[in-house]
DNA sequence: TGCTTATATTCGTTGATAGTTGAATATCAA
DNA sequence: TTGATATTCAACTATCAACGAATATAAGCA
């Protein structure tokens, strides 16, 4: 964690929150194939345009994602690869959090 | 990201959303030091002693945190380092994305 | 039985954000 | 210019989570 100063939480809480919604994950996991435009990403993750729009440019705030314009055409990629590391280490935790919470539901049962 | 699917996006997105708060990745900052009681962590942190325990419990169910209880007190420890790999790559990414974002500011103003 | 301490839970308020819709903008072709 | 297409912006509703206050639960002790 890299000694977590007091005024960096939200910082790192603001990345991680970019990463909570899942249409956002799979916009980001479209991407993975390469560059896309805008209204392949909204037919591919079934967002809707506007929608697709919006959530792509809280992925660009955070850098996750870059961008180019051709004509009408907007392009984007994956701009930083640590985010699918990211979603790794989290894949990784969750068969361990599936099973502490089955031993939580047992103790209570 | 292993083939993200449909459905996972949403487990994925939860435990994201778990480390989108600052006050829990403060709780989970001192919880690096050891197991710590939940008043503990709650002056540590500045958390009321209701939020640090709702907070809690957030981190508990997704599996970051382990609890043991002794008599009228609970203790917390981490139970999944990989949370601090996890922030190590957001801290990492941050640079990055502030120098996207300046890029962006001085190609618009 | 009370009384104290530690933790968990509920309730009400507030602020943030997702998704939708429609208007506005920009590009290209005829 | 006109029309078609692609994208962004603005406004609206609904939902969700944080936080604080108060209350509940539960253990330990007189």
């Amino acid at each position: 964690m890299i000694e977590l100063s007091e005024s960096s939480a939200g910082v790192i809480a603001d990345r991680f929150r970019a990463l909570a919604e899942p249409m956002r994950l799979r916009l980001l996991n479209s991407l993975r194939r390469g560059e896309m435009s805008v209204g392949e990403l909204a037919e591919q993750t079934g967002a809707g345009q506007a929608n697709a729009s919006k959530h792509l440019q809280v992925l660009l705030q955070q850098g996750f994602v870059e961008r180019r314009k051709e004509g009408t055409t907007t392009w984007y990629r994956v701009a930083d690869p640590a985010v699918f590391e990211l979603c790794s280490l989290v894949c990784g935790g969750i068969e361990e959090g599936l099973e502490r919470r089955r031993k939580l539901l047992r103790r209570r049962g």
